[in-house]
DNA sequence: GACGAACCTTTGACATTTCAAATATCTGCT
DNA sequence: AGCAGATATTTGAAATGTCAAAGGTTCGTC
């Protein structure tokens, strides 16, 4: 049967004509794409099956985890990336498991501040060291050396492309 | 004003405990994660700024117009790492607009077949020239050998992560 | 030729995602 | 005071995302 394991070659198939002779920067890209996916995936499942919390609650909770003082909503959406409106639901959800807790500061009623609860604190300490452990686990075929390496590189495709976005423009 | 360019610290923050001194691969991961974002979101941008087209549309395009026969839904599923479910929303749509086509072949007819319209494929031609531009303007600082490295290491990646899924113990 | 297992797609309930428009609130200037 | 503009968050519409359950179809076998 046509049955091979297409795990491994989803998303590169992008494009590049099928004689796969693309621009090295789309090759790079739609491979950075699927391995983030692919991790992204199977970190969901287990989130999912081991804590019953998604990733963008992982994501936020990590913030307000090291800000013992909380955040504003605002600067929570910048950290994790997530649009304002965005970040709104997700905090009402986390705020309605009784993980988060939303607070306005008596100097500014326009500001929201969310942050963790007593339950919310034990649940990501428990989610971080498991998350922390899953990757270690996922990425264990890699030369430690090259681990170190591909941050780095990584750090300037980040910078190039931060520096040529559209927005960036004006500033 | 508190204003730096919070665009470069991001998720990045998450977890490490302050001190900075978190595991190689979490960072890694990390980093990964939000380089990706970043590069993503802009890419969604320009697509619905110049196309009205949303960045999973793209993708399942790309992956139709490289097979002129069509792909099953599953298939199509696999290949672009989208679930099943998904996969109806977004052919849906994209017929509702003209660019895709469904056919039930005679054999089989259990299956569904999505192939790209004469005005899909005109239009994925112009997006995926777009496209291709697009990651070069973005990654033009990075040393072009750096570029191909990258590719392979993140190979290695992939290949690791694949290499330890939960669901990959059985086969 | 009927039955059960396997296969393919859709459906349904939710969570997340984006953007743009609407709300509130504060600030600075007159 | 009072108002325009900047800030902060919420809301709403539409698309995407997951999973699990439900529908059809086909296949192998008895």
């Amino acid at each position: 049967m046509a049955e091979a394991e297409a795990i491994d070659i989803d998303l590169e198939i992008i494009v590049q004509g099928a004689h796969g002779r693309s621009k090295p920067e789309l090759r790079l890209w739609l491979r950075m794409l699927s391995t983030t996916k692919l991790i992204s995936q199977e970190i969901r499942r287990r989130l999912r099956a081991e804590f019953g919390a998604t990733l963008p609650q992982f994501d936020l909770m990590a913030q307000l985890y090291r800000e013992k003082d909380g955040l504003r909503l605002g600067e929570l959406s910048k950290r994790t990336m997530v649009t304002n409106g965005n970040v709104t639901g997700l905090v009402e959800r986390l705020e309605a498991d009784g993980y988060v807790q939303r607070v306005t500061p008596d100097g500014d009623r326009r500001v929201t501040v969310a942050k963790l609860t007593e339950a919310g604190v034990i649940l990501f300490a428990a989610m971080a060291a498991a998350h922390e452990g899953w990757l270690q686990d996922m990425m264990a075929d890699i030369d430690p050396h090259a681990i170190a390496a591909l941050w780095s590189e990584i750090g300037t495709v980040k910078t190039s492309a931060n520096n040529h976005l559209a927005a960036a423009a004006f500033e």
